[in-house]
DNA sequence: TTGTATGCGTTATCAT
DNA sequence: ATGATAACGCATACAA
């Protein structure tokens, strides 16, 4: 690999002023700098990373991190995209992407200190358990982070607008004519207390009362906690007309239930998602069901974070609010 | 962050030692090691990847390589699953990783000069055109790479059983009475030439005829082509009673086509995927296909990279053939 | 405007 | 068995 002392010795000036030409310092002459510009060009030169890294403390590298817990996975759709769009952002502005998790190999180290160890520029937490005490570090280490779909006092943080999506969805079931709605929730992170939240809040304002037992607790992407949730709701004495699920894969549990009890959608029943995944746009009857924006998110994400690390001083932490999309689908019936 | 110089201090002995007994030097005393091996562990030191790569020329990185290409992104389950298996592997070896990519910003790199900026140890070529100058260039390079799903020469490549998997559909759906089968069939890549091939020669070995208008071109991952290409088949005078799609996603292509002519599945028709994503089990009915082994691939990846990488002495290229599994679903029906 | 010298944290060579 | 020193490639304070 080609180095500053080649382009030196073949523009005949000194290393310095090679590494000067390169980053634009101002005491070098434009022509010399225009030379050595040129011929590191044509001989292919790219600085070392690690070399760069190891003098200026600054990677160009930041981390990814997604929790190995159920849920935040990479394989999952809505994590896959925000993924792929954080890294497009990244590459975009000059940045790779590494990713951060604990105990790599034999050493045993911590999220902050794998950053540390591969001196990230910042990195962008994307899923994980935010009371877990070694996020609790890394959020509130000296390392710039911007997290999803939670806030750290003090940090930027990109959320997906949970109160309006869910309010869109019981406005769009109140106007189908459903007043019995019921509510199957993830597990109790604040994404879920803010759909629930909002769900509680908009049926209020809509004079829509919610019975206790309506509102049941399952498991986010595990189609059975949720059907099982969808059987205790057919058993009650009153049967909701619509059924909310935690998300869209979710739902296929309930489906399942469902159809055990010869009950179809939206026939039967009146069902709504939740993350407008592509399953639930090529299911038949197409999903009710709320879009995050992901790619958006990870843009956002990447882009804010880069923001911080290159303006630092300037820099003030925001909490952007990224909109979704309702999606029509054919699963919630109107009703008189 | 804790460097040598504090352990060195910490135990009154020189860096030198510190860094002799961190790595296993035969030649320093059994206690001292002890010693500075129990401080360093104290104090939460590990080394700083950067300066390390610049001075022994390992950088523990390996990179990844999805192209951007349409039908190869991370978003794909098939790829994800990839991604989270080589991840993992890597990461219980002590390796972290990080995405190749072309043009990082304003620098004009390939994908070779990317893989060198970072000093990867190695590349797993995940998706990539393989008929790209710069995937060739990085393939025939001095750095170790591993290819999935075509094989460079003189280099180590996980193929995924496109041969058996083919041979296992055509021999189910025989079983079930077929003999007029179409086949659907992506780009004309390694991958589809050796599932044709198998298709086709299975077929003789069976004694089916396929007429040349059963085989159709379409792309993969793309529903509308795959419709296309239903719609052709349907056109002909001696329809077929099933068809292959190029993959899973491909096959909603042809579901909205045959709904399209009041053909419902499997009674008017019986189809058959190709991947086992979980869309393909979750569809109703649940869809014949072959799931191929991502797990194992991206595992397999990881592992045969890196033992390439410490061992290139011993090391020789292999291939490495990975078998899935056939998912019988509900849309192939069985004809007299 | 250009060049010299130094250090980032680590490991390897060579003395001691 | 331990330590002094140089070097990896780069950027910068300072000297020329």
């Amino acid at each position: 690999m080609i180095k500053i002392t080649d382009i030196a010795a073949a523009c005949g000036v000194s290393r310095a002023t090679v590494s000067k030409a390169l980053n634009g310092a101002p005491d070098v002459s434009a022509e010399t700098a225009k030379r050595i510009r040129e011929t590191a060009r044509k001989m292919g030169y790219h600085p070392n990373a690690a070399a760069r890294a190891l003098k200026v403390g600054r990677s160009y590298n930041i981390g990814v991190l997604f929790s190995d817990r159920t849920g935040g996975g990479i394989s999952h759709e809505y994590f896959s995209q925000i993924l792929e769009s954080v890294k497009a952002e990244a590459e975009r502005r000059g940045y790779d992407i590494t990713f951060i998790s604990q105990n790599l190999g034999a050493m045993h180290m911590d999220y902050y200190e794998h950053a540390k160890y591969r001196s990230c520029d910042g990195v962008v937490i994307a899923s994980a358990d935010f009371q877990d005490p070694a996020i609790i570090r890394l959020a509130t280490s000296e390392i710039p982070t911007v997290t999803l779909d939670y806030s750290f006092d003090s940090r930027t943080s990109i959320l997906s607008d949970n109160v309006r999506g869910m309010e869109a969805l019981v406005r769009f079931v109140y106007e189908k004519g459903h007043r019995r709605i019921a509510f199957i929730h993830g597990e109790m992170t604040t994404v879920t207390q803010k759909r629930l939240a909002s769900f509680k809040k908009t049926c209020a304002l809509l004079g829509i009362s919610v019975p206790a037992d309506y509102i049941r607790p399952a498991y986010y992407h595990d189609p059975r906690s949720s059907g099982l949730a969808t059987r205790e709701l057919l058993a009650l004495s009153e049967r909701p007309t619509c059924i909310f699920y935690p998300d869209d894969l979710s739902f296929l549990g309930g489906m399942t239930e469902l159809e055990k009890h010869g009950i179809s959608v939206p026939d039967g029943m009146s069902v709504v998602g939740y993350d407008g995944i592509l399953l639930s746009q090529v299911l038949r009857p197409r999903l009710t069901t709320y879009r995050q924006g992901a790619e958006a998110m990870g843009r956002e994400a990447s882009r804010s974070l880069i923001e911080e690390i290159e303006h630092r001083d300037t820099w003030l932490p925001q909490q952007i609010l990224v909109e979704g999309e309702l999606l029509e689908g054919s699963t919630v019936r109107e009703i008189d």
